[in-house]
DNA sequence: ACCTGAACACCGTTCAAGT
DNA sequence: ACCTGAACACCGTTCAAGT
């Protein structure tokens, strides 16, 4: 699945070479990390339309085109920032665990709690090569959904509905937190004949998104895995 | 929930007035309606960022200002053309049928089909306000989720755990689905030790997108609401 | 090895004007 | 009521060049 980028070698060099003299008083030397940082500040602050190669440069305080020597394009710098957002450390004892569902559940917690400290990151991942980063945390799911006795042969469905579910949620959430006042005047606008159930249940205005997510996986591992 | 667009008027009179005389061999008059069937057309062709005020105006024979005029800028055409492809006409007879279940399947498998028949409008859903279509099909999805009986206290964190997941799901297919290549070859990446439960399931070359759907649907059903 | 400015081919939208 | 072109303030990236 996915992987717009090939694993074709970028122009820079893969060696390290011997330090060039820091001037301590200037800015520190471009390098593609602190380029990624940037960026990920960038995004953080101005959401994904506001990455600029122009505005990146001025805030690394070099040219424009020096970028390009470090990085191979806008995209290269979207997959970079985006995996940098999503390294995973793992629960506190996982190796000791016997309580697979908890596990299951603090993975899933904290992938959204990742990407939701990123609010550009969750609608950028379904659309960008899977890094490294992403793969562990599939991994790390795969291997607790299998202890947890969910058989082979559903292993890659209930992979992908977990998948399906926090994308959704997360993605959700995260482009909808923009305005509170806007999802009340949305569900203002439900009043009238049409939409009388979803009126009722005031479903635009029940912002318990934590709560919510939680209960909707727990039906979800209901469904997979029957305690 | 969402609604970045306001409810304000539009410059453009609400009321229709007579007809000009048509010139039979020019093209026809620029319309709202013309407008977004020609939008829908080129996001299709080309994809979110293929459709640019200056290409669509080129392929209505008419100058890019004159968009301006029945439109209020280019958000405001992306707002029309979703809530266009978002139409829908209902299960064969809704009206006497008994078996709910199916009818929610019918439902979410029609819903994530007009998506995908639009790859860009699964990804831009969550991030626009929400059209009267999709408005009506939620409130239909709560209708039949109260009679399948998912109890009133439940009924927000179902809505929202399928709207998730089909979301989820759809924006994962159309985004992923660009390139079977690139999948085999993220897959061939998996080789090595750190992703060995995920190389051996071969996540990533798993093509049955609409049967893992309806799979996964049916694991979250069974936790809503237990047959 | 690393950085640069000029230039190219684009964008969305404002404005003042035409019919 | 409807349409227009010129102009503005942007984009990402190529290229040929500097150190």
């Amino acid at each position: 699945m996915a992987a717009k980028r090939s694993g074709a070698p970028s122009k820079r060099s893969l060696r390290t070479r011997p330090q060039p003299v820091l001037e301590p008083t200037g800015e520190p030397p471009l390098s593609r990390e602190r380029i990624v940082a940037t960026a990920v500040e960038l995004l953080d602050a101005q959401g994904l339309d506001g990455l600029t190669m122009r505005g990146l440069a001025e805030r690394l305080g070099s040219g424009v085109m020096s970028l390009y020597w470090h990085v191979d394009n806008k995209e290269d710098v979207f997959d970079l920032a985006l995996d940098s957002v999503l390294e995973y450390r793992g629960p506190p004892q996982m190796a000791e665990s016997q309580d697979w569902r908890a596990d299951i559940v603090h993975m899933l917690e904290d992938w959204r709690a990742s990407m939701l400290r990123h609010s550009w990151s969750a609608s950028l991942l379904p659309r960008r090569a899977l890094g490294s980063n992403i793969l562990s945390r599939l991994e790390l799911l795969s291997k607790t959904l299998s202890k947890a006795g969910v058989a082979d042969t559903d292993l890659n469905v209930a992979i992908w509905s977990l998948w399906n579910y926090v994308m959704g949620a997360t993605i959700t959430r995260a482009s909808f937190d923009l305005s509170d006042d806007d999802m009340a005047a949305a569900q203002q606008r439900l009043t009238g004949e049409r939409y009388t159930t979803i009126e009722r249940s005031r479903l635009l205005l029940d912002n318990d998104w934590d709560g919510a997510f939680r209960k909707g996986l727990d039906f979800l591992l209901d469904g997979l895995a029957p305690r």
